[in-house]
DNA sequence: ACCTGAACACCGTTCAAGT
DNA sequence: ACCTGAACACCGTTCAAGT
């Protein structure tokens, strides 16, 4: 008879246990991602989460981070606007994938290596583009208020469409009081995640312009 | 000898428990928001607070759906461009009243009337001034993006100068690595929230510039 | 009707113990 | 060194009981 099945050691590491979070965020939602759960999805038991963790702060940091280590860093090298088009939609397409990380990256206060050195490339660009210094803080700060505030609405539509349609919510409320809002469902406008995803483009070419704009004004 | 001292009947209401779970939030937080912290602040046993809602969930909506009641409604009869910075404005100091609302919004499915109305009076200013359907759905979606963005973008700064300063902050990381980052905060572009601030009217004017070129181009 | 106390199934985390 | 079991102080919530 052999020795009872035991979870093998030496199996576990902080970034198996960083990837099995991100997986299981991923999967069931930020609710779902507890100590216990997390151990359950790395075979083990709950306490050995500790021996390669300091505890939960650790991993809500760390799986932040993670995301943005997906994220396309903007290269120098290539036109300004090109590069930040490309990061932009990347911040986006991560965050689709990984809903739950915007409102996780709100709470922490613990900025990672990835998430500091893709600032650092964006504000290279500018600067390298022949930003001055205020010209670069503002078209930074408006940049990234249209990304990352584009993937916060589409993250807010996305969970309401999860049970009812939109029409069903319209439906659901008084025709008379919200006759825009039912305009706007009916003309099928708000639909579905396509059409409110056209609106990404036609958004970020606007605030490119803006950018350009900036570039001449703060010169 | 009276009787014994009780917290007296018919006290609580709705109302109370939403406005004293908004007071509690503002003071010490979203995660000290527990039905046992907001019944002590409400005098009475935690089990009273679920005569008066049906649960968590409930209270999160309700708080969710205050804050958006405290928000500049636009209206019909002034500029439209006027109307939407007066509401883009407001937005952004409600947010930044209860720092936790906008981490709250994310996750909630079920917009209450006050967020409805909200977004009605956008869509029917827009509408009103003769933008599309099509320019109306791009136009709000951009200057949501930037609003609600900015807002994000603020409340995460606010949470890092919590503890350490700015400057510790960068100093603490490797100069070498992030050194564009260091020129930011030594030329005291991030140094407080006000220069970030100043960012908001001059984005919110490139915003409000690009819908009237929205209005042009879907017309 | 409104409020309460005790209990249940969860959480993150500490600590002493096993291999 | 790595993993575990039992225990502690918390959650939200149910249910039966008091006034």
């Amino acid at each position: 008879m052999s020795t009872p099945t035991r979870a093998p050691r030496n199996t576990l590491s902080r970034d198996l246990v960083v990837e099995r979070a991100v997986r299981l965020a991923d999967r069931e939602g930020l609710g779902v991602l507890t100590i216990r759960a997390l151990a359950g999805e790395c075979g083990v038991k709950p306490m050995a989460i500790y021996h390669h963790v300091s505890g939960k702060e650790e991993i809500l940091d760390a799986i932040v981070d993670a995301v943005f280590a997906e994220i396309y860093a903007p290269q120098v090298d290539g036109p300004w606007r090109e590069e930040l088009a490309r990061r932009s939609r990347s911040v986006r397409e991560a965050l689709g994938r990984h809903p739950w990380a915007l409102a996780l990256m709100e709470a922490r206060r613990n900025p990672g290596l990835a998430t500091l050195a893709g600032h650092e490339a964006c504000l290279e660009v500018l600067r390298s583009a022949g930003f001055s210094l205020q010209a670069t803080a503002h078209a930074y700060a408006v940049l990234d208020a249209f990304v990352y505030g584009f993937a916060l609405q589409e993250t807010m539509l996305a969970q309401v469409d999860l049970d009812g349609s939109v029409d069903e919510l319209v439906e659901s409320m008084d025709l008379a009081r919200f006759p825009r809002m039912h305009e706007f469902a009916t003309e099928h406008v708000l639909q579905d995640g396509y059409a409110f995803a056209a609106s990404f483009e036609v958004g970020l070419e606007l605030v490119l312009d803006a950018l350009e704009r900036l570039q001449a004004a703060f010169a």
